[in-house]
DNA sequence: GTCAACTATTTGTCCAGGACAATATGACTA
DNA sequence: TAGTCATATTGTCCTGGACAAATAGTTGAC
């Protein structure tokens, strides 16, 4: 049923692969020059050709890499083996929440009814910032882990995060605030899409009487400097997901940091941001939804509660 | 003030610069080598290190060459004459709707509130419909060419479409439909992130009676397919903005329909298709809102007005 | 046995410069 | 004016070499 339309194909060119793919040509072409995988056709102008599947391998490699696996070692197995590898082997290392579990289920079989019937009545019971804390982002992690795992594809991932910002974007509608403190300036660097992320910090900064701006995502740094500089905020937070890669995250704050007022703070959360090791001088890390608590309350103290600006 | 933070700039890698200019590093580094320009400093390892400046003046070139302008006449112009192009010469060729500029004034001017009041108050005037097609389809093109002649930036068009966004978020989670045909899953290829497009057609299927999908953007291929099978929808929509460069959008769509069941019909839409020049076999081109109208009285004729999933 | 420091390997990204196809421009003809 | 063909422009692809950052593996001290 899959293959039905592959009938004719005439093979992706490089600039498909890696928009589909997400890897790099430069990264597709040294892998077919060091390892030998893939090998792609080439055209009658000698421009490589990728088949289907070779795609479909190169999407199953890269969600082993971000397991933790290395590519050298990828790309020496064939294929069985790497579909061995691909299954679901270990349970979950964190508590087996059952409820989550419940939903992950629900996720991976498109109940888009029951998911959002059951969004709305655990954020009904816990109230706004513990439904964010202690339901959204577990379920998200959970989610990219089963996502990595193979149990559920872009496909679910796409349709589970359009319920869910539905849901934050009418409750956020109902309660803008006109004013509050500290201001902050909310989108993520060009590249990273994911807006969810930007949603929840929305909600938590509404909740505790903070001024949230939120810009969408993919500004580039130019225009966040002076987004700030014209909505005059106090902090600048940036959003990270996994997806994005930690040198250009790393890369990206420092680029900021050197175009912003040193007045103005740098917040950088998500998941994404664990994987940067060294500190950035100037960048205040928070890859818990926690921190961002404690970022609020140390602004607060070491200025007295009021807008520099 | 905006030149304050630059002290000890460096300047930015050209990984850097392709992020925030949307440049291709080829085209960078084949830019310098034919014209001289930007020529960018080293670093100790001979790699480029571009200055603030010279990103400006990239986006400044860039922001030009989507008026029509060329690169090859671009880059031999020095930065006043550049400057000289990039004033807001010529009046809009288009109806010079009063009400559409007095919008754009307020966009310029970040004048939230007044914005979605005023939204609000079309929106009631003159229905969903009448309001998607008269009035966010022209404003947003008329965005678009205010930001192509320099006069407003990213922040604003972000900042305009984000309370878009809102507006029909919340109106279309009160309308959600049980059912309808014919079916339809909205989503854009990985590279396009604007979303508003796709909402305005979802709108636009719901006041119609059909039954849209909405996947959000960025989906690759092979999970458009799977989303398509999964959800049973008798049509995938794309959507294409300005920025999408048309011979991508073309490889794609031709992607795409090589890996999609022959009954299911493939729709592209937006600004951006309209750079297409040559038909592409088993796709529409909906340039229009127009013409969306007419591809659902069609497949209504032809189907008889009922799913063959 | 654990932790730290050091070395080796891996890996993504950068570079140069050549080539070519697709597009746009401009000249010429009907 | 509109269509056809030659010419120029321009983005993307190619090869193969190089290197720095990150990771893995080893050694040694406590």
């Amino acid at each position: 049923m899959t293959t039905e339309a592959t009938h004719n194909a005439p093979g992706l060119p490089i600039a498909s692969v890696e928009r589909e793919t997400g890897l790099s040509k430069d990264t597709l072409r040294v892998w077919e020059r060091r390892y030998g995988f893939p090998t792609p056709d080439r055209d009658a102008n000698g421009e490589r050709l990728y088949t289907q599947l070779q795609v479909r391998q190169l999407a199953q490699i890269k969600r082993l890499m971000d397991r933790g696996h290395r590519p050298g070692r990828l790309l020496a197995l064939d294929a069985s083996a790497l579909a061995a590898l691909d299954t679901p082997d270990e349970a979950n290392p964190g508590a087996p929440d059952p409820q989550l579990d419940d939903w992950l289920e629900r996720v991976k079989s498109h109940d888009s009814d029951a998911l959002e019937r059951q969004f709305h009545r655990e954020l009904a019971r816990r109230g706004l910032a513990r439904f964010v804390v202690d339901i959204c982002a577990p379920l998200i992690t959970r989610v990219g882990e089963a996502w990595s795992r193979n149990e559920l594809g872009i496909f679910e991932e796409h349709l589970f995060s359009q319920h869910l910002e539905k849901l934050f974007r009418t409750t956020l509608a109902n309660m803008a605030p006109q004013s509050g403190s500290p201001r902050v300036l909310l989108t993520t660097l060009s590249g990273e899409e994911h807006t969810l992320g930007l949603l929840m910090v929305e909600s938590l900064l509404v909740v505790e009487g903070a001024y949230p701006v939120l810009l969408g995502p993919q500004t580039p740094i130019n225009e966040i400097v002076r987004a700030a500089q014209v909505k005059a905020v106090d902090a600048v937070c940036l959003s990270f997901s996994t997806a994005y890669a930690p040198t250009q995250a790393a890369q990206g704050l420092r680029d900021l940091r050197q175009m912003l007022p040193a007045r103005t703070e740098l917040w950088a959360g998500g998941y994404g941001v664990k994987g940067i090791r060294k500190p950035i001088e100037g960048v205040c890390l928070v890859p818990e939804f926690q921190d961002l608590f404690d970022c609020l309350v140390r602004w607060r103290i070491e200025t007295g509660g009021k807008s520099a600006n």
